[in-house]
DNA sequence: CCAAAAAGAGCTTTAAAATGCACTTTCAGG
DNA sequence: CCTGAAAGTGCATTTTAAAGCTCTTTTTGG
């Protein structure tokens, strides 16, 4: 999953679950700004924020076996 | 997944493929010390970084929705 | 339409990550 | 056993992340 990806998913599940960044930022204990560097591209987050992050969201940060991409057709997920 | 968890997979994976840290540091642009550091536990590496290092190993940093704990039994994976 | 909320972005300071170098300790293989 | 390789660790410097504050722009809902 590509960084951009990664952001993205953040990003739409905290949509999804309407929530604010500042409620976020603030439920996961990670500073606003740094927060909207992240979901705005901008920043590089340490593993640690980001795990703080996507706890709050019910989600979990996962080390999977690459999925073979063939050449012609990239399927998404 | 934890980050002990994720540091224990990404040792395992790299001493499973036999490679030694400092080849790894060097296939993936990442420095030494950042890796050692890591794999000991002692760092906290940046998304970009850890994407250095699974990606030469094979593995990917992925986003999914958190497992359910149960309470009194704890299922490793 | 309008006002409040939410998101975007500049700026600065502090803390921490990244990393090369050197040295020590442990490990593995001959 | 011994030696070289690999891993562990201290240190210092540079770069970058973290984050609070403020202001601007966009969005949303009444």
């Amino acid at each position: 999953m590509h960084f951009q990806e990664i952001i993205q998913t953040v990003k739409r599940r905290r949509e999804m679950l309407q929530v604010t960044q500042e409620e976020l930022a603030r439920l996961s204990g990670v500073g606003l700004r740094t927060l909207k560097q992240f979901e705005s591209g901008k920043g590089n987050p340490t593993l640690q924020t980001i795990e703080k992050i996507v706890d709050v969201l019910g989600l979990e940060l996962v080390l999977s076996v690459k999925k073979i991409s063939y050449a012609t057709s990239e399927n998404s997920i």
